[in-house]
DNA sequence: CTTCGAATTAGAATAATTCCAATTATTGCT
DNA sequence: AGCAATAATTGGAATTATTCTAATTCGAAG
């Protein structure tokens, strides 16, 4: 089991030849390390351009390519917002998105202490939910 | 305060001219009453399609137009997963969404009584959330 | 009945994402 | 190491939902 920890991201270098079954490629550790290293919830074309400094060789559809099998591998979670381009997230822990409608800006939103889904949707008998997203949007404080 | 009825959907020719300030065209009712009449969260492309059989000239462009007013005026709820197509959905009382995987069919998914926001999430001091939406993924009993 | 703003229309444009076919890299043999 | 098989990357084309544009039509108000 590998520790990513929070605080100091990896850089690309120092990412594992595998990540739970997933190949680390140089594109794919230099993607992961982009999503790692700011936790602003980049789009894929943010992704695209800061892979470049380092990468400048790689090309759109890799990073796509590479977003898909990090999120595919559950690596990195995929946030969406009503019809705006997907963005990227790497922190795995259970939580959901808050919009800040001024700026743009997504935050992460953690839920309180041992809630758990069907405690407040009524869910059909027999339901097994395997993906769940949250989305907000809205003001904050005094903007 | 005009009541719509849930179980007897209005043809077009029995909407009123004009609700919560929006001026009810031709197209505009006819957008609303297929909306209305199914409740299976069609996309724009289903509205459309539904659409042109009363009225065979009405054109996608307009469609958009008429669900954007429809939305925007709070008479009709947009829809999304992930990047599929918005659907539309006829149902503004407050509830979710549930996709089921093996189908792709939507399901309308109510809150446990008395339950809001602020009980199940660790939201920052201040924000006032003006848009909510929870989408869930998964399978019903024995699919 | 004319005027004027709003709505509709067809078609072009946009933008995010996916697809494709060709190249390149990596793995696993022997 | 050498080589076949497999997988990943690449650039560019294609796709697709949606939005835009400019011209036309509609409808309400005077």
């Amino acid at each position: 089991m590998i520790s990513l920890d929070a605080d100091s991201s990896p850089t690309p270098e120092e990412l594992p030849p595998e990540i739970d079954g997933l190949r680390m490629t140089k594109q794919r550790r230099e993607v992961f390390s982009v999503v790692l290293a700011e936790r602003d919830h980049p789009t894929a074309n943010d992704v695209f351009s800061r892979s470049q400094k380092r990468m400048p060789t790689i090309s759109l559809a890799t990073v796509y390519n590479c977003l898909e099998a990090l999120v595919s591998h559950g690596l990195v979670r995929q946030v969406n917002f009503e019809r705006e381009p997907s963005r990227y997230c790497p922190n795995l822990s259970d939580h959901c998105h808050f919009q800040d409608e001024k700026t743009g800006t997504i935050h992460d939103v953690v839920f309180k202490e041992g809630v758990n889904l069907a405690d407040f949707l009524e869910l059909p008998q027999g339901t097994e939910v395997s993906h769940l997203e949250i989305s907000l949007k809205g003001r904050i404080g005094s903007n």
